[in-house]
RNA sequence: GCCGGGGUGGCGGAAUCGGCAGACGCGACGGACUUAAAAUCCGUUGGCCGCAAGGCCGUGUGGGUUCAAGUCCCACCCUCGGCACCA
């Protein structure tokens, strides 16, 4: 016999157990099922799971439960991201080995993972740390090295004083701070790994054939921010140096005739070779500022421009005017060219420079009502060209690329597309990560480490402070080495891996996660890949998502798979935050530890309150309070399900509001609710459905054999958010075990489309009456039906009928007149 | 500054091919049960007027289109997120 009360703890308990002795969800390669590869971003390792990692993952475990059910055969992994920072200052702070720190938390949290009741198959798991993982990183990278995707260059990089290493440009906010801990980011000069991710910048703003939300391709649309324009060349004619031309990056390539000045950034290589002698000790005092300031200081939009000139001077090959060159740090050096030629009567930027510094302002574009005697700002806009040659007369919009044209022609231009995007950085200067497979040689030079000799491993005994080197270098049996090409002494590379490389590829490696021969079994991965939904937050935009999309368009071209996408169709669900609908934080104290409610109320609520929370991408707040009304009502459905249901009539009239209809209607909104996400208003169709049980129970409306269809279908439903809930009452309504291998019930749309409607009776666009009429009602019939309610013809009389508006199946709107 | 999401009861949110605004839940109020409380169950719950029947107002603000607007158009305000001296 059921339990007569509902106790989750319980159950939950034994449902796990029960699931995972027989296997469940293990998931088979060869199967005659279509697949369906879900995935959610696997949580970093950082100690427990909190709520957040809750919100992420109940309904993407309901979704893929509901594929399960649909028939398909579901690959549903887990893992854990486990190398980074965290692991370190945590040994630092408190003595523990990283290893340990971060094996103890796996242990720890893949507990609490596992009392959500998820149906991850366990035996795929991935964990980033362990050297059966981190070796693919290492061969990875031998390979990008091969093929001149990954590369080592000296370069001003972005500095974390605080984590003492360097960072990726994505990995800094656009405020300057450092994504993880905020500090600002200061610049080093450093050689550094870098992987080639311009070498895809065009291939990665194509999303054709992804179901990515248009905010997330926006957003990497923005950082990867392609330009098209012109690469111009201005004649340089300075005694003593080789370079004859200075290239500039213009967008508006229209307004070159306009040029009064041309800048170029303090980094760039011609500063030292062009400036005069008289103007050396200012340049050089500038351009030591612009080096020590951050780039905060630097970028901070209306600040002031400030600039100083070389001295020297360049002829504008359009018009062979020439004009002086001057440095400003508002020129960045990693953008374009590293020089841009100044336009003030078209460029506000321009315009503010030439004010300060007496430069002539020359308009070449008219605006329609005419120039103006004295520019006061910069005319932006489109016009008429004018001061420009040939092209005087011409629209400027039309003629713009008849000037890249002329350009192209005469050898001073050409047309050029340039990118925000930088290559990726991904030398760190940390211990926690997966050492780089690279031996520097004294004859040889830089020399890749063997594939035969990978794993190189993390030595288990370093010491890992932070110095701003990596604390390998500081370990003598892991630096020194031979070099493989002439057997002599040789230096590893001692700086480890970003660990966003960890999680560039790891949705592959779940195909085959025990592979020995390379990251995956091309076979399996061909065979899963790409995923079919991947779930997670849009905080990894443009980090994890774009890298991961880089990493598959770099595996594709090594023959590894053959798409260029890893991820078919993505979600990104919210924020879950406090009971005060601030952002959970230890400071504030509305930090929500999950384990506690499911202890009382049990994992199933939890899901389900997360998931009626609001729509998911949307985020929601966290209420005990809504728990509770959560918990009520599966005790509610508790209830009903164990009810004897000898109490009910043999036999009830089947009418419009049946439980029949009820039944097949609630099938079709969860069916479709589920398709799209639509979690909170899928709760909340079960939640009407068990309402009009009650009531059908009150008035003994339904019959037996409905009551138990309806029964039926409302538990296999449950069966996706509220997994053991339903397994045991499935059991407890005389079903065999288990209610996760059962069909998801389908609707029959003959019952779910109404015979009865109720026409709307307006007056004026105002409700004035209701009538409960067939589906098929004539319109005749219906307009009569509606003059003739007592309700309307309060409103109707002594009063003109204008025009009736009859719209089928819902209202009419009898517009009168007086 | 530019791009994108979003402003609906006391609260979270439903409803957008223009057609009953407020589904569902929370909270609140009233009632039943109880010695009492909790739990549970039943009822009420956008605002205003009214004994009632009923009426008027109401989806950020101001205009507009329409028989009909939360939904469409114009202007604006607030808010969240992204990009931002990117040439």
């Amino acid at each position: 016999m059921p339990e007569q009360k509902y106790n989750p703890r319980e159950i939950e308990l034994k449902w796990q157990e029960r699931w995972d002795k027989d296997s469940l969800y293990r998931t088979v390669d060869n199967d005659p099922r279509p697949k369906w590869y879900a995935l959610t971003m696997f949580p970093y390792t950082s100690g427990d799971l909190h709520i957040g990692h809750w919100y992420a993952m109940a309904p993407s475990d309901t979704q893929a439960r509901y594929k399960r059910m649909q028939g398909y055969n579901v690959l549903y992994p887990m893992g854990f991201d486990s190398f980074g920072l965290p692991a370190e200052n945590a040994a630092i702070k408190r003595g523990i080995h990283p290893q340990k720190w971060t094996m103890d938390n796996i242990e720890r949290m893949r507990k609490q993972v596992k009392s959500m009741g998820p149906m991850h198959d366990w035996s795929r798991e991935i964990i980033t740390c362990l050297p059966e993982y981190y070796r693919w990183n290492q061969w990875f990278f031998l390979q990008f090295y091969k093929k001149g995707i990954a590369y080592r260059t000296k370069a001003p990089v972005n500095w974390c004083p605080s984590c003492q290493t360097v960072l990726a440009n994505e990995q800094v906010l656009s405020d300057g701070t450092c994504e993880r801990c905020g500090t600002t980011v200061t610049h080093k000069e450093l050689a550094q790994w870098f992987f080639k991710t311009t070498k895809y910048a065009e291939e990665l703003l194509n999303f054709e054939g992804v179901e990515w939300p248009e905010r997330i391709k926006t957003m990497q649309r923005n950082w990867i921010g392609r330009s098209d324009g012109v690469e111009a060349s201005f004649g340089l004619d300075v005694p003593g140096v080789t370079e004859k031309e200075v290239r500039v990056f213009t967008t508006r390539v229209d307004t070159i005739f306009g040029v009064t000045f041309l800048v170029i950034a303090p980094e760039h290589p011609l500063v030292a070779k062009v400036t005069t002698k008289e103007r050396t000790a200012k340049v050089q005092e500038y351009v030591e500022k612009a080096r020590r300031s951050t780039d905060i200081e630097r970028l901070a939009t209306g600040r002031e421009k400030t600039g100083v000139f070389t001295g020297a001077y360049v002829t504008n090959n359009f018009t062979n005017d020439r004009v002086p060159l001057f440095v400003a740090d508002y020129v960045l050096p990693g953008y374009g060219t590293g020089a841009v030629m100044g336009v003030p009567a078209h460029d506000q930027r321009d315009f503010d420079f030439s004010k300060k510094y007496g430069l002539p302002i020359k308009a070449v574009i008219a605006p329609p009502e005419g120039l103006p005697k004295a520019m006061t700002e910069a005319y932006e806009d489109d016009g008429i060209m004018v001061n420009s040659g040939q092209f005087n007369g011409l629209s400027n919009t039309a003629s713009k690329d008849a000037v890249a044209k002329f350009a192209e022609e005469r050898r001073i231009g050409k047309r050029t597309v340039t990118y925000r995007l930088r290559d990726w950085l991904v030398s760190r200067q940390r211990y926690w990560g997966t050492p780089i497979p690279m031996i520097y040689c004294a004859k040889c030079g830089i020399v890749p480490v063997p594939e035969s000799d990978l794993p190189i491993e993390l030595p288990y005994d370093a010491q890992f402070k932070p110095t701003g080197e990596s604390p390998l270098a500081y370990h003598e049996g892991f630096v020194n080495t031979t070099c493989p090409t002439c057997h002599g002494k040789a230096r590893r590379e001692t700086d480890t891996m970003d660990t966003f490389v960890d999680s560039s590829w790891y949705q592959f490696r779940y195909s085959s996660h025990d592979y020995q021969k390379a990251p995956f079994d091309p076979a399996k991965a061909a065979q899963w890949c790409p995923i079919s939904q991947y779930t997670g937050g849009a905080e990894h935009a443009n980090m994890h998502l774009l890298y991961a999309r880089f990493f598959t368009k770099a595996a594709r071209d090594l023959g590894l798979i053959t798409f260029g996408e890893p991820f078919k169709r993505l979600f990104n669900q919210g924020i879950i935050l406090g009971e005060d609908h601030e952002k959970m934080s230890k400071s504030r104290g509305n930090v929500v530890n999950p384990d506690e409610f499911v202890d009382v109320m049990g994992a199933d609520a939890v899901r389900t309150f997360l998931m009626f929370v609001g729509p998911w991408d949307h985020g929601g707040s966290w209420s005990s309070e809504g728990l509770n009304g959560i918990s009520r009502w599966l005790n509610r459905v508790w209830d009903l399900c164990i009810r004897d249901t000898s109490r009910l009539p043999e036999s009830a009239p089947s009418g419009e509001n049946s439980l029949l209809r009820i039944t097949h209607k609630t099938i079709k909104r969860v069916t479709e609710d589920l398709d799209k996400f639509r979690f909170n208003t899928m709760v909340a169709a079960m939640m009407e459905m068990t309402n009009a049980m009650g009531r059908a129970w009150e008035d003994k409306s339904a019959d037996r054999a409905t009551w138990k269809k309806a029964i039926e279908a409302l538990v296999l439903m449950l069966a996706p958010s509220t997994p053991h809930f339903a397994e045991e009452l499935w059991e407890a309504t005389g079903h065999g075990y288990s209610v996760h291998n059962q069909k998801w019930p389908t609707w029959d749309e003959n019952l779910v489309i109404d015979k009865q409607i109720t026409l709307v009776i307006q007056v004026n666009g105002k409700v004035r009456d209701r009538l409960e009429v067939p589906a098929n009602v004539s319109e005749d019939e219906a307009k009569s039906m509606a003059l003739a309610s007592d309700k309307v013809m309060s409103h109707t009389k002594d009063l003109q009928v204008k025009t009736i508006v009859y719209v089928p199946g819902r209202l009419i709107n009898i517009v009168v007149v007086g």
